[in-house]
DNA sequence: ATCGGGACCTGCTTGC
DNA sequence: TGCAAGCAGGTCCCGA
């Protein structure tokens, strides 16, 4: 479910509930997430203020005085803000209370995490993740260098959050569809214009998502059970065998690295 | 250094 | 209708 616009979504959306507020209440129902929470965690960040919020690539951030939570959804988490005594759905696994609010993790899949950093820029998950798509430094210079040597698909480059952070699956698919770019082309074998046009694509599609209250697929709703309405925007994934907006072909679905892929044959030329 | 595949989980859809 | 297989938005880790 959740992608960069999703997570951005969600973490403006937990803003006022946490921003600000001493954490008074920490209940974990589970620690076997993707990595277990720490049993240590409730006498650390007790009756600590959370100062505030923020988001690095997919992973949501709460700022304490004395280190950090590291958040990620994984493949099915959300976020929920509700109230203490609100009746506990299936899959909810954490709770905080921050003074009037409740915000509670619901993960089926559990690929998610909720880790302790004492410094957050140090903590392994974040040190090496590229950098952010909307950013200035994520620019087609840049992608060139990155890209120079490497001889995998250009879409698996797009969806290394070590080259650039926060595209997945989805924003992939419809970035290489609206920079015309084939999905299976070797990286290095771009040219100047498309890495350009790749650039402008990323930034605008994440752009017009985070705009549009990101994607429902499935069960996405933001943490206010705001469902997001870019799914209806989006022109190719999802539409397997469907016509192309732009020419009408017939989209394509393969599967590059085991991820779901669907693009234009007759736009996106190898 | 780079690459592809396996692994982690549950729930929904598809096909027999 | 029932069951099993296949598939899903992420990404770390391993061996090659």
């Amino acid at each position: 479910m959740p992608e960069l616009p999703e997570v951005e979504i969600t973490t403006h959306a937990l803003k006022p509930a946490c921003e600000g507020k001493v954490l008074g209440q920490l209940r974990i129902n589970r620690r076997d997430l993707r990595w277990a929470v720490s049993e240590a965690l409730p006498g650390i960040v007790l009756g600590q203020r959370c100062f505030f919020l923020s988001r690095r690539g997919k992973y949501i951030i709460f700022h304490f005085s004395n280190g950090a939570i590291i958040a990620h959804l994984g493949m099915s988490g959300s976020f929920r803000l509700c109230k203490e005594d609100d009746p506990w759905r299936q899959h909810e696994h954490i709770q905080m209370v921050f003074e009037d609010c409740a915000v509670r993790l619901h993960d089926p899949r559990r690929f998610g995490c909720f880790l302790w950093a004492p410094v957050v820029n140090e903590h392994p998950l974040i040190i090496n993740i590229g950098p952010e798509p909307l950013m200035d430094e994520f620019n087609s210079e840049y992608l060139a260098q990155k890209l120079e040597y490497r001889s995998s698909p250009i879409k698996n480059c797009i969806m290394d959050s070590k080259l650039v952070c926060g595209v997945g699956n989805i924003y992939a698919n419809e970035s290489l569809f609206q920079a015309q770019i084939h999905p299976l082309l070797p990286a290095s074998r771009l040219k100047d214009e498309q890495r350009v046009l790749l650039v402008q694509a990323i930034k605008n599609i994440l752009k017009s998502a985070i705009v549009a209250g990101g994607c429902t697929l499935k069960d996405f709703e933001s943490a206010n059970q705001q469902p997001g309405y870019f799914q209806t925007d989006l022109a190719v994934y999802g539409r397997k065998n469907r016509h192309c907006y732009r020419c009408a072909t017939p989209l394509m679905h393969i599967r590059i690295s085991g991820r779901s892929t669907v693009y234009c044959p007759s736009c996106q030329k190898l």
